[in-house]
DNA sequence: GTCTATAGCGCGATAGAC
DNA sequence: GTCTATCGCGCTATAGAC
C-alpha cells in the first residue's frame, strides 16, 4: 500500500517504477518522470546519481527479501508440506510493499535489465527458489510444472484483463493453482502414495 | 531451420530477430546490425524503410499463422478433443521457421511493442487462442490453468537452461505438460465425469 | 545495392545560481 | 532541494555519389 504523504526520493522510486513498467526502462526519460512529478530531470538527480541507481534502489529490498525467504526453505527439511508452506509464503510476500510490481517490472524489461548487478542477484536467487522445489532426479516435466506455479503467481495481471476480478480473486486463485501444481508434482514422484 | 544461403533481406532479418531478442529492441542500433552482417547502415535501408519495418516484416508471418490456426479452432466444435489437438498443433507450429524466436522476441519486449499494430494483432489473437480453450462459465482458477498450457510451450528456454537438454526433449516435455493442463481443466469441469 | 557524409534530435548527466 | 543552461554523445534517417 503505497503512503499518502511520501519524501521526494519514495515519489520518484514509484513514479519511475510505474513508467518503466509500463512503457520500458529504456523508452522512459527522466524528462517524463520529472514532469509527473512537477519537477525538473535536474531535481532527480539530487535524490539518485543515475538513472541506473533508481532502479538498484527497489531491486535491492526485492532481492533482500526473496533471499530470506530462500534461506528459511534451505533451513527446513525437503518435504512436501515445506514446499506447500513455502508458496503460501511466496505469494504473501508478493502481495506487500512494491513486490509484485518489481517483479513485473523485471519480466517486462528482461533484456534491458540483463546485465543489471541486481537483476542478475534476483534471478540467481529465484533459481535457488526453483531448485527448492526440485528434487534432483525431478525429469523435465515435473520441473515445467514446478516453474508453472512459481510463474502462475507472477502471471495474474495478463489473465483475462478485461473481466473485473478483484486483486484478492486474482491473488487466491493464482496462489490455488499454485499449490495444485505442487501437489501434483508430489503425487507424479509417489506415484503407489 | 534457417537456410545456408539467404538473401540480404532475410540475412538482415535474422541477425535483427537474434539482436533484439538477446539485448533488446531500444538497445539495439542499427550499426550493430549492419556491423554484424558487414555492411553499412544505409545498405539497411535499401531493404528496409525503418528499424520499426523490419520487426513488422517478421510479425507478420507470425499473426498470419497464429489467425490460420484460430480460424480452423473456432471452426471446430468446442470438445476436449478439439483443444487437445489445438495444443498439438500450436506446438507443432511453434517450432517451424521463425514462430519459436518472434513469440520470444515478443515476451522480451513487451513494453518496447506496445504500441505497435502487429504486436497488438498478435495480442488480439493471442486472446483468441485463449478464449478457445475456455469456456464461458470456467472459474478463474480454470483460466489460470488453460493460460499456463500456453506459457508451459513458449517457456522452455527458461527452465534448466543450464542442464542440456535437447530442444526435441523441451518441446516434447513442454507438449505433454501443456495437455495435462487441459486435461485437468477439462476433468474439473466434469467432476461426475 | 552499397557507400560516405551529415542532418536533426533527444537522451543522460553536470555546473553553478538561488 | 530545486532551478536554468548546456555539454557531448549516439541514435534514426536521409542525400547523393558510385
Amino acid at each position: 500500500m503505497r503512503e499518502h504523504r511520501q519524501d521526494t526520493r519514495s515519489r520518484i522510486q514509484d513514479v519511475a517504477l510505474d513508467l518503466f513498467t509500463e512503457q520500458g526502462y529504456e523508452a522512459t526519460s527522466l524528462r517524463e518522470i520529472a514532469e509527473r512529478l512537477g519537477v525538473t530531470k535536474a531535481a532527480l538527480y539530487y535524490h539518485f546519481k543515475s538513472k541506473d541507481e533508481i532502479v538498484t534502489s527497489f531491486m535491492e529490498d526485492r532481492a533482500a527479501t526473496l533471499e530470506r525467504l530462500v534461506a528459511w526453505g534451505q533451513a527446513e527439511p525437503r518435504t512436501d508440506e515445506m514446499r506447500r508452506e513455502f508458496v503460501r509464503r511466496y505469494a504473501a510476500e508478493l502481495t506487500e510493499g512494491r513486490h509484485y510490481r518489481v517483479m513485473r517490472f523485471l519480466e517486462r524489461n528482461q533484456t534491458a535489465l540483463r546485465d543489471h548487478p541486481k537483476s542478475e542477484r534476483v534471478r540467481e536467487v529465484m533459481y535457488s527458489v526453483f531448485e527448492l522445489l526440485s528434487e534432483a532426479d525431478d525429469p523435465l516435466p515435473l520441473r515445467i510444472k514446478s516453474s508453472l506455479a512459481l510463474f502462475a503467481m507472477h502471471a495474474t495481471w495478463f489473465i483475462a484483463p478485461e473481466q473485473d476480478y478483484s486483486d484478492e480473486e486474482r491473488e487466491g486463485a493464482a496462489l490455488q493453482v499454485a499449490l495444485e501444481l505442487v501437489d501434483a508434482v508430489a503425487a507424479d514422484r509417489q506415484p503407489t502414495g
